[in-house]
DNA sequence: CCTCCATGGTTTACGGTGTACACCATGAGT
DNA sequence: ACTCATGGTGTACACCGTAAACCATGGAGG
């Protein structure tokens, strides 16, 4: 079974701290110590400390990539759309350092937004889809589809980052609601 | 003039600092350097970096609390509200290392949100009031306008997030525009 | 079979970091 | 005059990323 390579092991340590504690806890020693091997080991597969974390990050998008839409594969479109927004709140609050190291940290070479955002394997990429579908069908305005997404996406992004951040004083449930509650406003608009 | 105190000598140099390059980069021998005094000095007056990087966050919130609302400070609810967020994105992107800094970094006793935000000096408290003001107006629809409100400031968060995590591949003016047209939808909402 | 050398490990060392600790000058209060 | 809080100093330690030099080993080429 374990037929892992060193490179594969160090890898495995720098995201398991990364999770549980942080990048700012991933240090190369503690990564060698946990592998069992002498700090200047990792620089023998990855060329710094950095190349590491961005390989932990590739690692991630690409073990997160397959997670998305399972909650609502098929059904009315408002439930579906929400169903992604419980996906995306599944993750950001069950592994918030992970969330902020993926998606809070500037990281060059990043997917950029209006070319790079329309491919699948990312929640904004499936919404992007529902939404086109909700257009078809008539129950979204006819709209930018991306624009439209990036709208109710965003919306979430920025709850989730009041939470993570210690602002908003709610138990995790409490948030879950007031995001839901925030998505249907903007789905329905707020003015009159 | 200079009648300053060596401690707010040394939270004057972390600030400038931390304004052109980021929390990262105040480091202790560096401010001391910059103040001309040794790096011991000054925990003479902050008991650890970590607190002098919170009196340097507390002083930044108390000069940026003067400054929100200057844009349109009367006029037609909209344009209030649309004023407000341009204030808020005149910090963001003038000052991003500050605004990351003050915003998406974990800072104990930060605001919370259902209780410490209905004060002002926040753009946040300004825009309730607006808000509220609208509803009265019957231009915005009854409904909480706490909720109302972050639900219009926490979309712009999250694209801000995303501007200056380099996930969104637009000139500054663009961007600006995007933000313009997705609060527009929140305001009117998604569904036909 | 002997040689060579890439691969992946080691130890040591350097410069940078936060900060604990002991020390000291000075001025105000008794 | 004595005391002592205040705010400064230099030294030292533990930890960090990583450069550099060295070394075991196993497979390829003669």
């Amino acid at each position: 079974m374990s037929t892992s390579s060193t490179a594969e092991k160090i890898a495995d340590a720098a995201q398991a701290i990364l999770v549980g504690e942080g990048a700012a806890a991933v240090t190369m020693r503690r990564v060698a110590d946990m592998v069992g091997v002498s700090p200047m080991a990792a620089y023998k597969h990855y060329p710094s400390r950095q190349a590491l974390l961005d390989a932990v990050a590739d690692r991630a998008f690409r073990e997160l990539a397959g997670g998305w839409g399972r909650r609502a594969p098929d059904g009315p479109w408002e439930a579906r759309a929400l169903g992604l927004m419980e996906d995306f709140l599944d993750f950001a609050l069950g592994r918030p350092h992970l969330y902020r190291f993926l998606m809070t940290d500037r990281r060059e070479r990043a997917r950029r937004f209006p070319d790079d955002f329309e491919a699948g394997g990312s929640p904004f990429g499936m919404l992007v889809v529902v939404v086109e579908e909700g257009m078809r069908a008539g129950v979204v305005r006819q709209d930018d589809p991306l624009e439209v997404s990036l709208a109710m996406t965003s919306s979430v992004q920025g709850l989730v980052q009041l939470y993570l951040g210690g602002r908003i004083g709610l138990e995790e449930d409490d948030f879950r609601r007031l995001c839901e509650r925030t998505a249907r406003r903007v789905l329905d608009g707020v003015r009159n």
